[in-house]
DNA sequence: GAATTACAGTGGCAAATGCAACTGTATGGT
DNA sequence: ACCATACAGTTGCATTTGCCACTGTAATTC
């Protein structure tokens, strides 16, 4: 459980509650922790659900496959933050996407179903746990809105710089290394990955950025 | 006010309220009704806010306005429905949005950084509010996964259907009206207006939809 | 009712993209 | 050490798309 406090402490969830609250509050809320190997589902579309998961360890994707094969990244969750939470909040929508395991992980499940509704235990974190809730859907509502800005430019190149943009900007720096193999850079932006990795050199030889794999630069130019 | 009420009850925001006791919610919440006359900016990019609105009567776009001129449209909003909550919740972000009044329309606003904050007078539905809004924005991050999955679409067919099939659907008919003009619609799903008109009516002639204007019929085919 | 404006559809064309195939380089397992 | 696999870059080509210009029609204004 101490391993995982420090993590919990920088969650938005659990934000600004203390050790020792923090774990009579995990108990009242009836967390279970699981293990999943790399490649592992642990939510599939279509799936009702009413926990959400706080990532411990490793990485998680939460994408959407389609009917052709074709996967697209909607996001990816990082040890401290959530996912699943807008389903488990409303509790009785299919899900319309897919949470996969993209390395090994250690994921906390809250059922929020039970956290939202009125604690018997009175627990007096209740509330403040709801509010921490809201906060962090409106952030994942703005990462949302980000994604959206990213993939509904035009070309690839203006997809590419919208996002290294963003990543640069989050980084505050111009050098940056992002979450993604190409293959999932391609994907989190909806385009090819030959594609990608076509423009990328021609941005490349433009002056525009330096990179190796996934370490980026963006150059000052033009 | 009473005219009013209507629409407030069916928002998700007030929703299991009694009348009287949403005057006096109103009140508590220090909320105010502005007119805005068609085309008019109701929060431009850039924007801290910490007031959400309610459309009561009009509708609102919720869009991202490039640098090149382009235009996308993030999200439509009727009468009942909430914008800028998850920037007005968070209250210390700049709007990466542009809220425009697509018709002549009024709108309540709430301030939602006094709203979560703890009410003086004890207002007892402060609580439920905050669990309202709390779901009005996890629906809200549903819609905005449905679109991000109409864009993320390699071509321009596969946009269409999938955005055609989720109004379908929602309309619970082959037969609906869209929202949108086909510049509008074309703005939605990040595409060309020409480029759409075009695809729509070789879809009409491969015997896949019906349409005429915004009002579309889905074929069985094929 | 004439003029103006908004809107949707069409055609042509250049540019961008997806797609498939192939290469080379790491990486990991046995 | 060898093999298999994952990953990134490159090339060529057919298709799709964006963009521009134009037409026709409906809606709006004066």
């Amino acid at each position: 459980m101490d391993k995982n406090y420090r993590i919990l402490y920088e969650t938005g969830l659990f934000g600004g509650i203390e050790e020792a609250d923090l774990i009579s509050m995990l108990n009242c809320l009836h967390t279970r922790e699981v293990q999943y190997g790399k490649g592992e589902f642990i939510y599939q579309e279509g799936d009702v659900i009413q926990e959400a998961g706080i990532v411990l360890e490793g990485t998680v994707h939460v994408q959407q496959d389609d009917f052709w094969g074709n996967c697209h990244i909607i996001s990816v969750v990082q040890p401290g933050n959530i996912f699943g939470e807008a389903y488990a909040c409303l509790g009785n929508e299919k899900l319309q996407i897919t949470v996969r395991a993209e390395t090994d992980c250690r994921i906390l499940f809250i059922n929020l179903q039970k956290a939202m509704h009125v604690c018997k235990n009175t627990c007096r974190f209740h509330q403040k746990l709801v509010k921490n809730l809201l906060y962090s859907i409106a952030r994942k509502n703005l990462n949302l809105t980000t994604k959206i800005q990213h993939t509904s430019r035009r070309t690839i190149r203006e997809k590419v710089l919208s996002y290294l943009s963003d990543e640069s900007r989050r980084n505050e720096s111009s050098y940056f290394t992002i979450p993604f193999t190409r293959q999932q850079m391609a994907d989190f932006l909806a385009v090819d990955r030959s594609a990608l990795s076509k423009e990328l050199s021609k941005m490349k030889q433009d002056g525009l950025i330096e990179f190796e794999r996934n370490q980026f630069h963006l150059m000052l130019e033009k």
